[in-house]
This record gives C-alpha cells, sequence and structure tokens, in this order.
RNA sequence: GCCCAGGUAGCUCAGUCGGUAGAGCAGCGGACUGAAAAUCCGCGUGUCGGUGGUUCGAUUCCGCCCCUGGGCA
C-alpha cells in the first residue's frame, strides 16, 4: 500500500533568535494537537528565565525539555538529542503531534539524525585543559590525531579539547571513531520550517527585545541565581545576555551600556545561526526548499535567505501531511508573513 | 560679526613632505559531530564637505563657500 511507507512528520520550528519560533509553535500546537518540545540550550536551565526568552504563558500547551538542569550542571547536545527523541515517541504514544520549536543548531542535528557515538564529556579533564595555552594542546593533537588536526583550526580551542578528551577516554582517535561510529537516528520524518528575516526587520526586534531584557531585570535575575547557587562562575553563564549581565555585575560594563552589548551580541548570534540554517541542512542531506545559495568564499557580496512567504494555513497543512519515513524537508519560509496580530 | 579647531568608511579617528587612503569599533561572508546563545577563520565597505585655482597629477597646497564644535563679542 501506498500508506505503508508514510507517517506524521515531526514538525521543527527553527531559525534565528527573535524570529517567532515559540509563539507560532503554540499556535500551531493549537491547531494541530500539539505538544512543543523546546530545542534550546539556555532554556534547558533552571532559573535562566528572562535571558533565554522562555515562554511565560503556555496557554494550555504542553511544553518540554525546558527546565531540566541547574545551572551548575552542564548539558550535552548527544544527551539532548536523545531526550528529545524520546520525548518525540511519547507524544505520538499519546495521540498528540510533537512540534520542535529552537535555534540551537548542533541540538537540531543531534536530534534528528544523531551525533556519532563516543565518549561523552569529562569534567576532570576539560578542567585540565582549560589550564593550558592552546599552542600546546593544538601540537599534541597533531601528534596524536594528524588528521583531526588538519581539519581543525590550531585556534578552535574547544575542538581541539574535545578531540583529546575523546582520545583519552576511548584510547582510540577520534578521526577513526567518526568513520566507525553509529549514529541513533529520529525513526520519523522531519520537516523543518527555517523562519527566516530581512536583516534588517530582524536586528530592529533584537534591539527592542534587548532593552526588554534589561527592563525586566535580567541583571537581578543573575544576581539572584549567583545568590542561590555561591557562584558566578556557572555554565550557561556564557550565554548572550548573561555574559553581559555579568559584566555589569562584576562592575566592568556601565548598567546603561547593556542593553546595548547584549543587542550586538544577540546580533552576531542571529549571523551566526543564519549561517548554520542556510548551509547544513543541505550538507545533511536534507530536503531543501528553496534551495540555498551558498555563497563561494571570494564573494563578499551580503545576501539574503531564499525563502518563501507561506499562510498560516498551508503551515497547517504541510504539517499534517505524512512524508515517507526517514525523510527530512525543509522549507525556508517568511517569518514576518507568519507574525501573528 | 570676528578668532580658533575640525569636516576622511556606518561611528571614533589616523594619514598622505602632492602620485585617489588605513586602524579600532560597527557590519558582512564562512566553518561547525557531547561547550553550539559556545568556539573559530576570512573580508575595508570611501565623491577624503563643496567649488575654483596652482600642477602632468590635488583628499593633501592656495582662495572662496557650506557645515560642526569652542572662544570673543
Amino acid at each position: 500500500m501506498v500508506v505503508s511507507g508514510r507517517q506524521n512528520p515531526v514538525v521543527v520550528i527553527t531559525g534565528p533568535t527573535a524570529s517567532g519560533k515559540s509563539d507560532l509553535a503554540i499556535e500551531l500546537c493549537k491547531e494541530i494537537d500539539g505538544e512543543v518540545i523546546s530545542l534550546d540550550s539556555v532554556q534547558v536551565y533552571k532559573g535562566l528565565d528572562i535571558g533565554s526568552a522562555k515562554v511565560r504563558d503556555f496557554q494550555g500547551i504542553r511544553h518540554h525539555l525546558i527546565d531540566l538542569l541547574p545551572p551548575t550542571e552542564q548539558m550535552d547536545a548527544a544527551r539532548f538529542g536523545r531526550l528529545a527523541r524520546e520525548k518525540v515517541g511519547e507524544i505520538f504514544a499519546r495521540g498528540k503531534r510533537p512540534v520542535v520549536a529552537g535555534g540551537s543548531g548542533l541540538y537540531l542535528v543531534s536530534f534528528v539524525d544523531g551525533l556519532t557515538d563516543m565518549p561523552p564529556a569529562d569534567k576532570e579533564l576539560r578542567e585540565r585543559f582549560r589550564k593550558q595555552k592552546t599552542q600546546d594542546l593544538y601540537n599534541r593533537l597533531v601528534e596524536l590525531d594528524p588528521e583531526i588536526a588538519k581539519e581543525l583550526h590550531p585556534e578552535d580551542r574547544i575542538r581541539i579539547e574535545r578531540a583529546l578528551e575523546v582520545i583519552a577516554i576511548s584510547g582510540r582517535k577520534l578521526s577513526i571513531l567518526r568513520k566507525e561510529g553509529l549514529k541513533e537516528r529520529l525513526k520519523f520524518p522531519v520537516v523543518v520550517f527555517v523562519l527566516c528575516w530581512e536583516r534588517e526587520r530582524l536586528y530592529e526586534r533584537i534591539n527592542l527585545r534587548s532593552r526588554k531584557l534589561v527592563d525586566s531585570g535580567i541583571v537581578e535575575e543573575a544576581r539572584g541565581i549567583i545568590k542561590e547557587y555561591g557562584s558566578r562562575d556557572l555554565f550557561p553563564f556564557r550565554s548572550v545576555g548573561y555574559k553581559e549581565a555579568l559584566e555589569v555585575i562584576n562592575g566592568n560594563l556601565k548598567e546603561e551600556d547593556l542593553a546595548d552589548a547584549i543587542a550586538q551580541a544577540t546580533r552576531r548570534l542571529a549571523k551566526r545561526q543564519m549561517t548554520f540554517f542556510r548551509n547544513q541542512p543541505e550538507i545533511l542531506g536534507w530536503e531543501c526548499e528553496p534551495r540555498q545559495e551558498t555563497l563561494k568564499k571570494a564573494d563578499k557580496k551580503p545576501k539574503s535567505f531564499n525563502w518563501v512567504d507561506l499562510s498560516f494555513r498551508e503551515l497547517i497543512d504541510i504539517s499534517l501531511r505524512g512524508l515517507e519515513l526517514g525523510l527530512r524537508r525543509v522549507y525556508y519560509i517568511g517569518g514576518e508573513a507568519l507574525l501573528l496580530p
């Protein structure tokens, strides 16, 4: 039968920060009897509410994977992917539809296609690496796993540390593990909506939101967390908003300059996210509509996303359409056109 | 009105003893396999205020005009 190979898709709503993902996810859930799975690397931490723009009013829609950990702990992308896949199974089993919403690129990849099975992060090792010079770490990697070293930039500390970590724990080269390791993929078909905006309009929204974060008391929130956990050196404090709030608390930034500093960091984040969402799905072999032109390195002309405007009705229809098992389909769609009145 | 100082990239400014210019910040492009709101790489985007003169050649020197800041009235 034709129907046998088809399945309800997992709907993903992604895009840069401030593109309207969370609100759209709730509205979509209302229409298709869905539940939201947050795909956000900061909202997984308890207490980091204002700075991560957590949804305040769930409007009766169930939300998952928010407030999972205290900020003293650290989420990792592979674990998040597994948790999200579990949630998808549970939601379908309840006869509901999962709507995944968020802009954490690696979490999306980990959720959909999985990460190669490898040793997880090791706190002690990372603590040791932290004290060493990047150059020394890189030189060691050149000795231990030249193939990976060649792929990494000598200054890309985080990836160098990760490669060394994997070797230290498993005794095997990361380059080998990557080739041989297996991935646990999401078994359901996926339809990803990437919300796209004109750069200027998105930046206006970001600027407004940054002002709002400050007025809503991000500094107070950060102070409260510091007090509660007795430390300023908390992992998620390195994310946008909190990093700047910490600068104020530490006296390195004037409070009056905070909103601008957050806005700037957020604009840069949005730009990186857009680069990721424009180019990665194609690289992963997902089916993209419309296709994005990846720029040649020499071409420095600014170029906007390629996208189509979709009505909310069309978005619902696509979300309800059965897809072939294993299919990953990406739609780049206008975020502004979907804004709720 | 007069006297200073200045007008160079989106912003703050450097510079050219006359051969069409460069830093920081902002911005743009890219990479991305357990930190991803992280981490890293690459890229100056320009009527040098306007106009006339001198000159082979003026953003640079000279005149006039305009604008901004400060001072004196």
